[in-house]
DNA sequence: GGGTTAACCTGCGGGC
DNA sequence: TGCCCGCAGGTTAACC
C-alpha cells in the first residue's frame, strides 16, 4: 500500500478533501472541517510506514510541518480513482488533486480504520514522526529494530508471549493472524510467560515475525475477506501461505498434529498442540 | 502504574 | 423466507 501511494501521491497538490463520514477522522479532534482545511492546497512529500501505521507528510508553504496518519483498521481501503469514477457504498474521505487526475479515496466498511493530521516530530537524527504515533514501536522490519532491547523489554513484561506480539508500543505490525504464524515458526505457545522467555526463544520469535511479514508483503498482504486490496484494488494472496490461522483441525504441516483453534481475547488463536505445547506456567 | 477487558462497527453465515 | 446471534479484528478508555 505504501509503495503504491507513494508512486501515485508523491509530489501532488491537495485541490479538495470532502469528509462523508466523521467516524472516518474520529482522531482528528479538531473535526472534519478542520481536517479538510489544514490539508487544502498542501503538496504530499511522501509516504511512510510504521507498523499499522500509514502518514504522508504534507508540505504547505508557511505552515509548521505536519503529515496525513492513517490506519486502516481491519477493512480500510486507500484507492486511486479517476475523478468520475462510481462513488462506493462506504467511501469515507475523498482527496482531489489540483492536476485532475486520479482521486484518492478512503473506503471502509466497518469504520476501525481512521484518518488524521498530525504535527511531525523531530527525530532526533531518524526520520521525523507524527506526534499521534510516537508511542508506537519500531516495525520489526525496520533496520533500526533493536532485538535486544526488545528482549529486555519482553523479559520485564508480566504477561504472555502473543498478549506481547499484539502490544504495538513494545513491537509495532503484528496483529492476530501474524501473531499466530510467528509463533508458530518459532515452535512457543502464545501463553508462554514472557519473562522466562531466553534470548535464544526471542531470536526465535522475531526471525518467525520477519518471516511471515516478509512474505507478506512480497504477495501483497493478506486477504481473507478480500476486503484489503492495493490502491488498484487488487488483493494480496498471502492467505493461502498461511500454516496455523484458520486452519483448524487441518494436520500441521510440520508434524502432522491438527491445528487447534483457541478463543483469546474475544477472538481467536490457532496452533498446533504437537509443535507448540502449552507451559507449565501458562499466561493468557 | 502495569495488566486486562469491553466497546466501537458492519456484513456474513449458520441456526431456527 | 426472515430474523437473531455470533464472529471477525485494532485500538483505547475504563477498570482492576
Amino acid at each position: 500500500m505504501r509503495r503504491g501511494l507513494d508512486r501515485w501521491v508523491s509530489g501532488r497538490t491537495i485541490a479538495a478533501v470532502q469528509v462523508s463520514h466523521p467516524r472516518a477522522v474520529r482522531r482528528h479532534l479538531a473535526g472534519g472541517d478542520d481536517f479538510a482545511a489544514r490539508l487544502l492546497g498542501a503538496t504530499v512529500a511522501g509516504v511512510h510506514r510504521r507498523g499499522k501505521y500509514l502518514w504522508m507528510p504534507v508540505a504547505v508553504p508557511g505552515q509548521a510541518p505536519e503529515a496525513v496518519v492513517a490506519h486502516l483498521g481491519m477493512s480500510g481501503q486507500l484507492l486511486l480513482q479517476p475523478p468520475g469514477a462510481p462513488v462506493h457504498r462506504h467511501l469515507r474521505v475523498r482527496f482531489s488533486f489540483t492536476d485532475g487526475g486520479r482521486e484518492l479515496r478512503f473506503v471502509d466498511q466497518r469504520t476501525f480504520g481512521a484518518l488524521a493530521v498530525s504535527a511531525l516530530e523531530d527525530g532526533q537524527g531518524r526520520q521525523q514522526l507524527p506526534r499521534s504515533i510516537a508511542h508506537i514501536a519500531d516495525d520489526p522490519l525496520d533496520p533500526a529494530f533493536d532485538d535486544e532491547a526488545f528482549h529486555r523489554r519482553l523479559r520485564l513484561r508480566r504477561t504472555g508471549l502473543k498478549r506481547a506480539l499484539l502490544d504495538q508500543s513494545l513491537v509495532s505490525g503484528i496483529g492476530n493472524i501474524y501473531a499466530d504464524e510467528a509463533l508458530w515458526r518459532a515452535r512457543l505457545h502464545g501463553a508462554r510467560a514472557t519473562e522466562t522467555l531466553t534470548r535464544a526463544e526471542t531470536g526465535r520469535v522475531l526471525a518467525g515475525v520477519r518471516q511471515v511479514m516478509s512474505a507478506a508483503l512480497a504477495q501483497g498482504g493478506t486477504s481473507f475477506d478480500a476486503l484489503y486490496v492495493n490502491v488498484n484494488g487488487e488483493s494480496g494472496y498471502f492467505d493461502r501461505a498461511l500454516e496455523a490461522y484458520g486452519r483448524a483441525g487441518e494436520p500441521c504441516r510440520r508434524c502432522g498434529t491438527p491445528i487447534r483453534r483457541e478463543p483469546f481475547m474475544n477472538r481467536s488463536s490457532f496452533r498446533c498442540p504437537g509443535c507448540q505445547p502449552r507451559p507449565r506456567r501458562a499466561r493468557l
